[in-house]
DNA sequence: GCAAAAGTGTTTTCATTACACCCATGT
DNA sequence: ACATGGGTGTAATGAAAACACTTTTGC
């Protein structure tokens, strides 16, 4: 067998690969980052709580068997519309104990959350906030921190942020989806600004106002527009300490 | 069989899939962006130049076999210091004719370019300028673009320019890197100012001076910092249309 | 001297920040 | 009335763009 060539390769000669999925399904409550958790029911890791995935079938990508998993997990009619973002493939040897899989890990965003279904195998599913996630089954910690890593970056030139919000939705909304994912404040004239002067991010909905939950002005709605990168950039307010 | 629960799956209930890397391996030579390419010897796609790459081992992760075709496909002695970036993983049905096979692509910069070594299973191996690649075999094509849209919007917001360069290096030859890649030309006297305002990122090297080609003043010379991001990014000139 | 490439300085332009302030609603 | 969140205005700061200019080399 040479390495190089696929095609000189007996596909029954090794041990076979499984290919997973994985998917970090996050979501915003109550002005909180949620992460959607399965608890696993068998060995190993029995008991503890993962990320919701599963194996992808002979006649599907990996994007196919993401979709499928989570309208699964969360018992969602119509997932072809939500935002699904390949992270990056995990393939450590000895990641499953008792096999060898590789597994793409997918990042997903919800508008809404509905509670889980909890049915189907896992025994039980729920959504957690992101803070208080303890030590998930494999290595899906790091899965997670790469996810929420690679939303964040996101933010910063894509127009992501609406995948979160609602079809119709006020600048506070798309706001908060800013803060709660870099955890910082934001100055909300400012961020205004910067949104309504990138043509195509946000349009107005024409009649549309909404009572911000009692108090307040009411706000106006707008719906995502067709851009699908920011330019310039939304930069984050750096932390303190520049570069690297 | 559940579809959730990788631990309720028999191994060899279905076709196993297999594991394979793909490399997008880029470098600068006169001026211009090359790849490097295989010539395939067997069908499917005989005869055709396709991104080298290689099977995962079963011992393997994906780095790992990543780093090892790279190493047989350049006959480079020590390819641990390169810079190896996961770009994502191609899993549509029917990528490869004859069966399933789930591909990591990674991209691979190098400094210089040694011609490569031809031998191994490959009918040859050569450089071949990013602009003359014509139709690769399987979806090589759109794994290069994905390659190149990376190594791009890269540019803006890390160190990873200075993985193209050799140890030490002008700030011309780091600017080539940046106008080669993004295809537009930038002004010396902004790129130096960024670069050297930017903490970390080059450190220059306390006696050096290189004659660059002979005619011009010997520009100082640099090596890499300790940096690995760009606070604040390095944007890109706008082509024109912004959004979108 | 001239071409070529490195390096410095300066002005203009633009985006972002940091505020102060007004508006509409529920209690 | 006043607390709460939405929305507008504006001056100050800082980064980036544009461009003129000097320096040092090979021919």
């Amino acid at each position: 067998m040479r390495g190089h060539d696929r095609h000189a390769y007996d596909k029954y000669a090794y041990e076979p690969f499984a290919v997973t999925v994985d998917l970090a399904v996050l979501t915003l409550r109550a002005g909180a980052l949620h992460v959607l958790l399965v608890e696993r029911g068998q060995e190993p890791y029995a008991g503890r709580w993962a990320l919701p995935g599963g194996f992808v079938l002979p006649d599907e990508s990996a994007e196919t068997a993401a979709r499928r998993e989570l309208a699964e997990e969360t018992g969602l009619k119509d997932v072809s519309g939500l935002h699904l973002e390949q992270l990056r493939t995990y393939s450590e040897p000895g990641r499953d104990p008792r096999m060898r899989v590789v597994s793409v890990a997918f990042a997903a965003l919800l508008p809404h959350a509905p509670e889980p279904t909890g049915g189907g195998d896992a025994l039980q599913a729920r959504w957690q906030p992101y803070e208080d996630v303890g030590p998930l089954a494999f290595d899906h910690d790091r899965i997670l921190a790469d996810a929420h890593d690679r939303i964040g970056a996101d933010l910063e030139r894509t127009c992501l942020a609406t995948a979160f919000c609602p079809p119709e939705f006020t600048l506070g909304e798309l706001q908060q989806v800013y803060e709660t994912v870099w955890g910082t404040g934001l100055d909300r004239p400012n961020f205004r600004r910067k949104v309504l002067a990138t043509p195509g991010f946000v349009e107005p909905v024409p009649g549309g106002a909404r009572l911000t939950g009692g108090r307040g002005k009411p706000a106006a709605l707008y719906r995502a527009g067709p851009a699908t990168a920011l330019h310039p950039p939304l930069l984050r307010p750096p932390r303190e300490g520049r570069s690297a």
